[in-house]
DNA sequence: TATTTGATCAACCGATTGGTTGATCATCTA
DNA sequence: TAGATGATCAACCAATCGGTTGATCAAATA
């Protein structure tokens, strides 16, 4: 259970990796949703969505309540945050490693720009 | 072709799904590397590693340059941004749903705070 | 109670993935 | 020029994935 993070990471990323359930987010995005209902305008079986949205589930990028025999699908706004964080933490490091790049190239080079002219 | 940018956030998606290749965007985010460089740590073979660079190449989440026989691998910012943007989009609208939600519910029952004590 | 409806379970199958080993290529260097 | 080095290519393998069909379950309804 030590690496529980990292698993639910993995299972998020790969989850978001697909277009189906990428439209089945959008569709949540929405308001949320029965498996009926999100498989509607998908063509595929209905196991097959069901599948699907286990998987969102699995990596918690949805949730699910209970209403009679219908198990309405809701969106995690939590765990998309983290995603995010993880990303951003990332993006942002990369791109102070090109500002600083860009400013030693132009402090070596400092008449590039009028040569192109 | 009308899906490029479909399978390349598959891609970039999927290829976060893994721990050996998040390890490698942790380790470009202190800088360039090359493939000999981002292998040292990983247990497993060169070739191993170079197919986990090859997934983060085509996914667009790092680029890679060329200096005599090496070929350093840096973080591309760019697509790391597309990705935050495409997830904060839904999760911005998640918790909206969620603030207006919670209201209907202390609309609908103002007194169940103080029920609960 | 019998039937319909919403949803899942189980088994199966072809395609893809993640890793290996062995060979090869291209560049650097003694 | 002859090795050594950085990296890739090719073939293979077990495991997982994405989808199907058929059976089943539980709740709603006639």
């Amino acid at each position: 259970m030590i690496d529980e993070d990292e698993t639910r990471l993995d299972r998020a990323f790969v989850a978001l990796g697909d277009p189906v359930r990428r439209a089945i987010i959008a569709r949540l995005s929405r308001g949320p949703a029965t498996v009926n209902e999100l498989a509607e305008p998908i063509p595929m079986t209905l196991q097959g969505v069901s599948k699907h949205i286990q998987v969102l589930e699995q990596a918690g990028l949805i949730t699910r309540s209970r209403d009679g025999q219908r198990r309405p699908c809701h969106l995690n706004a939590v765990a998309l945050e983290a995603l995010t964080a993880w990303i951003d933490n990332y993006r942002l490091i990369a791109e102070r490693q090109f500002r600083r790049l860009d400013s030693v190239l132009t402090a070596i080079t400092p008449m590039q720009e009028e040569e192109e002219k």
